[in-house]
DNA sequence: GGCCGGC
DNA sequence: GCCGGCCAACGCTTT
DNA sequence: AAAGCG
């Protein structure tokens, strides 16, 4: 006895004809949160994500049997079939190889990709096509399995108010996992390197004023730093991703990577999973766009 | 989810 | 025709 | 030198 056949959907977008197969299929089993539902999230935040897009390469994690079951990244989109994405080339560093890499400028580049089991989208911190001078400097503040949440909006907490005192502006956002992304938009005028080492030095100075909250180490060691915040400076390399502005993360309660006011990260009192795919376009419309700031305010590192 | 190569 | 493999990799650290 | 890691 087989399941009767599940009828495609078609949606027209912008005159893209996208045909959305099995779309009542569970992403989400527990959470009954279909493929259709994943589609409607994206196609309702199209506006303010694709933004954030811009030029930007992403790379993409499939998911296209749910959740649970094999996944698999994407980076490289041989331009032959007839998508509605553009590409960009790239010579990889440690590959004699050139690759094209997926550009998404358009709803239907969104949808389309959703639509062949993309559940989560990953960005450069680097645009197209000056591939080695990044345009954000990036706080990926990490946890361990027994850390409490509200120790990491601390770590952010000070080092916001490190950075603020040399007058520099920092966005923060859920990863939709464990840990908070910090964003320090740049001129796109240093290198990686440049770029990595100011993190891992401001991280070093936190671990010297808060040697009990924050390290720059990663935390397989047995003894030390048993709960502490890792800043890990090294998602700041070419070619290294990180989960993108309100991507949809592909755990449990379909958690969004999310924008949030500073007085949220100083009130504390909330989950990771309080901000997710069904809650976003609210908060969005209530709230408005929260990362704006990293479009517009490209900033200079200290000089020191 | 879909392409590609081997059988 | 069908089946299985494949779809990421930079810069460090550890072994 | 190779493997592991996020
Ligand atoms: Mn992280
Ligand atoms: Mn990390």
């Amino acid at each position: 006895m087989k399941p009767p056949k599940e009828n495609p959907v078609l949606w027209n977008i912008n005159g893209y004809q996208l045909q959305i197969n099995h779309p009542n299929k569970l992403y989400w089993p527990e959470d009954k949160i279909s493929k259709l539902a994943l589609l409607t999230y994206y196609k309702e935040m199209a506006a303010t994500l694709l933004p954030y897009f811009k030029n930007r390469p992403v790379t993409l994690h499939y998911f296209p049997r749910g959740i649970h079951n094999f996944s698999f990244y994407r980076r490289n989109f041989d331009q032959k079939t007839n998508s509605p994405i553009q590409t960009v080339d790239y010579q990889e560093v440690s590959q004699d190889k050139t690759i094209q890499l997926p550009l998404i400028h358009t709803e239907e580049g969104l949808l389309w990709l959703v639509s062949k089991g993309c559940i989560e989208f990953h960005l450069w911190s680097a645009k197209a096509i000056d591939f080695l001078h990044p345009d954000m400097a990036i706080f990926d503040l990490d946890i361990g399995n027994n850390t409490p949440f509200n120790k990491v909006l601390k770590a952010a907490l000070v080092t916001r108010d490190y950075l603020k005192k040399q007058g520099i502006v920092v966005y923060p956002k859920t990863t939709g996992g464990t840990g908070i992304h910090l964003y320090v938009p740049i001129k796109p005028i240093y290198d990686f390197k440049t770029v990595r080492m100011w993190v891992k030095s401001v991280g070093g100075r936190l671990s010297k004023m808060y040697p009990e909250l924050v390290t720059t180490e990663k935390s397989g060691r047995k003894t030390h730093q048993g709960n502490r915040v890792t800043i890990d400076y090294s998602q700041n390399s070419i070619g290294r991703n990180t989960a993108a502005p309100y991507t949809v993360r592909a755990y449990r309660l379909a958690p969004v990577s999310t924008p949030l006011h500073w007085y949220e990260v100083e009130k504390g009192g909330f989950k990771p999973t309080d901000f997710n795919l069904k809650n976003l376009p609210a908060r969005i419309a209530k709230e408005g766009d929260l990362f704006e700031g990293t479009l517009k305010n490209q900033q200079q590192l200290p000089v020191e």
